[in-house]
DNA sequence: CCGCGTGGATGAAACGTTTTAGGAGCTATA
DNA sequence: TATAGCTCCTAAAACGTTTCATCCACGCGG
């Protein structure tokens, strides 16, 4: 019940008010018989700092934020921990926000840290249009950057691996092996992620596709649940039309697939081969290995939120920078028709 | 660059400063023709309230922080869903640290949430011992709710389920597949669940073990990586030591087990049982679909929050509660010599 | 002996809200 | 016409810091 302010700590240790602010802030300016009189006064009453108070004087405050689009997908979490490190070896707090794929979700929160100043945000966007709410964080001075987004616009800075290189990779895999039915499971397409992905499938089965046929289903949001009820309308297809491969946007839809393939007793790869997104490390641990693009997500965190430390550090000399990152295909037993 | 604040929202709308206020915070006391007026200037000049400055004069604010041992792990991303769900319809927010199992870690985040005067703390704390900066933020009178720990002390409320009947439960369908020598990995004891898991599946042993044996293998960490480098330790024993059954602190553990006994070509469950706690959406999506006892995740961190938003309003009049859930087996192959 | 620089402390202003006591203008009542 | 009771608005205090301009005492060189 504390809550004693500076000014009691001033009173007690008999100085100044302003002395017991140097002694926080400026040690050295402070003889060191006051300062560890001031010290003693601060233990003594349980004197904590009042960041609220600190803030309004600074202007800004110490915590970064980072919106992602689901905090139970291990792609991020993964991400999240390596801003974290950068974060906290600056000294500054990072705060996890979820937007769990919803636009008014994510408005509401960058409504929010607009309100509490915060010193940059790093972010996914659920739209890759442009939105109205991170405009205006830009527009007030507030570091804006971009995560795991096409080298998209000029007004701030982005870390990304290159989807459509990656949806390349996967589906040049995918007719290697010899399929020429491949299904493109993902969604909403509005997440710039989901689009380039299929962007790069495409753009492969063009130039070596050889009339090869990709479906896509779209599926409403990244998650194990949405992949198991479009595997279903997948599998519901007559055998003739049924694809023989599937790429998955990400993961977890590849998770959900599989499960629903093998609850209808068919087998991976055998009647249908899969292909995910992330690498996370449930991938390899799966029922059927998961073949899965890698992306160094822990990478593209740490980078993503150097990056807005730069720029929050650099003020109006900054120049906003693009890194794109390449993904791997890592071939497991899921799309691999030699050891079906 | 806009930074208005609510003296030139004023002059901008010719009415009082606190008229603006009003307008803001009881829009009802405001004659229409002039919160018209004040409305049309906030969004001229693009004012956006400062937190830092409400917050100093409300001496607290509208975050509800909570600590977590590990982002990564699905267990608590669910968590963090169901916590969200309660303190969003609060029209709180809630931010999520991570303390990643190290106790100096949640001793820096717990003073930087005590400076900001956060409005209440759920917390899994590291250890389960007292924690100083815990108890200073109890004094306070900053409300704590400990999330999954057994029925604490009396100086907080708790939500947990019952990780003794949990240990139980997996023990005894351990030793009625006939398991004689069964191992318990996980680690570190300090966390109260790795403790009170281990005392359950003990429990039962004593009362029912008829002689077997229970080897403990302590792990340094709750993650997939400690399950593999632990599951190396126990696979090395002569095969007579060996354990034929597993029952691991929680489920990535389990899976990094899983792992590493299939990479030596011995197969689950027939060479080694395994069960797992948590039940983790990906326990299921295993390459041996994971036995595991389940727990309510995301009602846990709903019930939490419930708690929390409790004590916050009710003030000096609240009783402390702990609310105990039930955890439940679930079996699958892992751990099912029916189906070996 | 005087002026000056200096290390160390002080006091007050400023940050942007919310809140409270009160005041101005108006209508209804006696 | 005086008075009470409204409604709507204003002015000012308070929240706890940080910062900046001063100020003081003291030692030192001239």
């Amino acid at each position: 019940m504390a809550a004693a302010n500076i000014k009691e700590v001033a009173r007690h240790a008999g100085v100044s008010l302003g002395t017991v602010s140097n002694v926080l802030n400026r040690p050295d300016t402070v003889a060191p018989a006051t300062r560890q009189r001031v010290l003693e006064a601060i233990t003594e009453l349980g004197y904590v700092r009042n960041d609220s108070a600190r803030q309004l004087r600074a202007g800004q405050s110490r915590t970064i934020a980072i919106v992602v689009l689901d905090v139970a997908n291990p792609f991020f979490t993964d991400v999240v921990r390596g801003a974290e490190q950068v974060v906290e070896e600056a000294g500054a707090m990072l705060v996890v926000c979820n937007s769990g794929e919803d636009s008014a979700r994510e408005r509401r929160h960058l409504e929010l840290l607009e309100e509490q100043r915060v010193r940059g945000v790093l972010i996914t966007p659920v739209r890759h249009g442009s939105q109205p709410s991170l405009d205006r964080l830009i527009d007030r001075g507030i570091p804006v950057v971009l995560v795991d987004r096409g080298s998209g616009r000029a007004s701030s800075c982005s870390v990304a691996v290159d989807d459509v290189l990656g949806g390349r990779l996967a589906m040049e895999h995918l007719l290697v092996q010899g399929h020429r039915r491949i299904a493109y499971l993902g969604g909403p397409f509005s997440i710039a992620q989901v689009a380039e992905r299929h962007a790069g499938a495409a753009a492969a089965l063009d130039e070596r596709g050889d009339g090869a046929e990709l479906r896509v289903a779209t599926t409403t949001s990244l998650t194990v649940a949405a992949g198991r009820r479009a595997a279903e309308d997948l599998l519901a297809l007559p055998a003739r039309q049924r694809p023989t491969a599937v790429f998955c946007a990400n993961d977890l839809i590849a998770l959900g697939v599989l499960q629903e393939v093998t609850a209808r007793g068919m087998r991976v790869p055998a009647d249908v081969a899969i292909v995910g997104y992330d690498d996370i490390e449930f991938a390899g641990a799966a029922a059927v290995p998961l073949s899965s693009v890698r992306q160094p997500r822990e990478q593209l965190g740490r980078t993503a939120a150097q990056l807005l430390l730069e720029e929050a550090e650099s003020g109006e000399t900054h120049r906003h920078r693009h890194v794109v990152f390449q993904p791997e295909l890592i071939v497991r037993r899921s799309s691999d028709q030699a050891h079906p």
